[in-house]
DNA sequence: GATATATTTCGTCATATGGCGATACAACCA
DNA sequence: TGGTTGTATCGCCATATGACGAAATATATC
């Protein structure tokens, strides 16, 4: 129950299942993350926290950047279940969709001069 | 999007996740889950609003007794869909267990006495 | 109609949550 | 070493949430 909880606190928030869906096509980088949502880096950093905490992400660190995957080493039941639910639940979510097209841009753009224009702005 | 997130809200909060199991084995009135969870009738009667708001839950008066039970009629995919995963992945959790037997033996007792007994504490 | 009773609504409180900016920390670079 | 930069942590604020009791709203029952 317990674990469960942890799972569903955490997609009870829009932010998180937009993070979630988009990880879905590969992991990113916070600033990625960031320029998708438009909130601040802190902001999504504490969403990423509780993602992480819930082991519905996974984290590795390259260099300066913090990259962000689903989980799939060792996936607690519930939160493979649970986001392979909500993918399906929003295959067709036009908020996914916009999102998706989104970060097909951001994923074009060179990520040194996204994070530097987050750190200025 | 939107209809998801009233479900996974609706699910962030353990006594509504209690509720819905309890309904699995068929409906209850208020006082049977004031019963069960040992909170107020009033706090009951929010988590049923919020359930059904999310459509997880349908409800019928029969006389003075408001009785819930899980969505049927003209679900939404992600109220089932979701229901029927949670109630998958607590199959064997400890705490559902626990309140099966609890509410074993509520159901045996007399609806009117249940009522008056909480009514005069 | 008056009373009892089952549930809901309302008001209030304490706590949790999500947001941000400032700062701290970590890792690269000059 | 010192500067740059990407992320995390911290402190704060506004709002949301869950809890309760009191009162309102049905619905029997007398």
């Amino acid at each position: 129950m317990r674990d469960l909880m942890a799972v569903t606190r955490a997609l009870a928030d829009e932010s998180r299942v937009r993070i979630l869906m988009a990880l879905g096509s590969g992991e990113l980088c916070v600033c990625q993350i960031v320029e998708l949502l438009g909130s601040a880096p802190s902001t999504v950093s504490k969403h990423m926290a509780i993602l992480k905490q819930a082991r519905l992400v996974e984290s590795r660190k390259e260099a300066r950047w913090m990259f962000y995957r689903l989980a799939e080493d060792d996936v607690p039941i519930e939160a493979r279940e649970m986001t392979s639910l909500v993918s399906r639940l929003l295959a067709d979510d036009s908020r996914r969709q916009e999102d998706a097209k989104r970060l097909g841009q951001i994923l074009k753009m060179d990520r040194d001069e996204l994070c530097r224009k987050q750190y200025r702005c």
